[in-house]
DNA sequence: CGAATTTGACCACAT
DNA sequence: TATGTGGTCAAATTC
């Protein structure tokens, strides 16, 4: 099957090829000729599953951490099977970018959600008359509201914009969503395109939804940090093993090292949260950062806990050693063992980036 | 004037 | 190492 490497991109999405492309097309003729939800719900499901086993024996091992959302256990989890993915519009898109007219093939415009820090993407595949050929999704929500989300927007406004403290502290609250979103709206894209001379008399349309916007992802930076910190920390165990009762001074240079990596690791911690929106709250006993209102889930994946623990660790531990030596005594602890499950850790920290999933096209 | 889109440059990754 | 491609950035443009 030539679904293989049509799944390389990002988006997971499988390209037009094969029957599945028929039934697509018949369905989405059904689809403008006439509306009967039901049928067109059933078929939905059925080619969804279709392509997902497809793709499934066709890629047996995507490149990246990919989530094939349409995945047969996934589509028939009783909770989820609503089908919601699919008419997963009636958020607001921005667009960010655009890819174009290579070849005969038409352009895929790139856009994502509007709401702040939402990490949810969008891929819109045209052909080069301007009829939709795929449409692919990427990320998750970070909010649960699915419609006028404005006002949500209007309330946790952020003040991020309007000079906000970075870390807003708020009384706690339980972490229960009680979401009982049934509303199966099937609902255009709500995006504002600047017209172009043509347009297709599709159903297409300039909706406007009042967006507010604040997200911005850098990975450049990101990958600065963790090697910075990553290369501080094996130079500093690397000198800590070098150290001996003799030659503090070595000691010295491990702790000093070890400093720095925790700084620049802690540095790498604010970044994230600080581009997230994280809030300063309290559960329990134990204040740490949570995600903004929508979601109340803890800040930091558990690679980033270890991390950082990790960090410190090594912090006290070279302190130690260099403080023992300092005094001419030998021994006091056994160490070099964190740094090897700090580095683990990272590794794996890296390797948890980023996870997508999601496809469907018609036309 | 500010926000959203356009659009070529840029970057990570695969071949 | 060179090139191609999918995805993103950001300055400029448009509304
Ligand atoms: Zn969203």
């Amino acid at each position: 099957m030539e679904s293989h490497e049509h799944l390389n991109n990002n988006f997971g999405a499988v390209n037009s090829s094969g029957t599945i492309m028929e039934n697509w097309k018949r369905l989405c003729a059904m689809l403008q000729n006439s509306n009967e939800p039901p049928v067109v719900v059933g078929d939905l499901q059925r080619i969804m599953q279709e392509e997902s086993i497809e793709s499934k024996q066709g890629a047996p091992r995507l490149k990246k951490n990919f989530c094939q959302v349409y995945s047969s256990t996934k589509m028939t989890g009783a909770a989820e099977s609503k089908l919601v993915p699919i008419s997963e519009d009636g958020y607001s898109w921005r667009k960010y970018g655009q890819k174009g007219e290579k070849g005969n093939e038409g352009s895929t415009s790139y856009y994502m959600c509007t709401y702040p820090y939402c990490k949810r993407k969008k891929k819109v595949g045209r052909s080069l008359d301007g009829q939709i050929t795929q449409v692919a999704y990427k990320g998750t929500h970070n909010h649960e509201e699915r419609k006028d989300m404005n006002q949500s927007l209007s309330r946790s406004v952020w003040e991020l914009r309007g000079g906000a403290p970075l870390l807003s502290i708020t009384p706690d609250v339980l972490p229960s969503i009680g979401s009982s979103v049934d509303n199966v709206d099937h609902e255009e894209p709500i995006l504002h395109e600047q017209k172009h001379d043509h347009d297709q008399p599709s159903h297409e349309n300039t909706n406007y939804g009042k967006p507010r916007q604040a997200t911005k992802t850098t990975s450049g930076t990101e990958w600065f940090f963790l090697l910075t910190s990553l290369g501080l920390e094996i130079l500093s165990a690397a000198f800590d093993q070098a150290s001996s009762p003799s030659k503090p001074h070595y000691a010295l240079f491990g702790m000093l090292l070890a400093f720095g990596a925790l700084l620049t690791c802690i540095c790498e911690l604010l970044h994230k949260g600080i581009k997230e929106g994280v809030v300063l709250r309290r559960w329990g006993m134990l204040w740490w950062f949570y995600y903004p209102p929508p979601r109340y889930t803890v800040f930091g994946t558990l690679p980033d806990i270890y991390g950082l623990a990790g960090g410190i660790s090594q912090c006290v531990c070279s302190t130690i050693q260099y403080i023992y030596f300092c005094r001419r005594v030998n021994n006091p602890i056994k160490i070099s063992l964190w740094p090897t499950i700090f580095l683990i850790c990272l590794a794996a920290s890296r390797l948890n980036g980023n996870r997508n999933e999601t496809l469907v096209h018609y036309d």
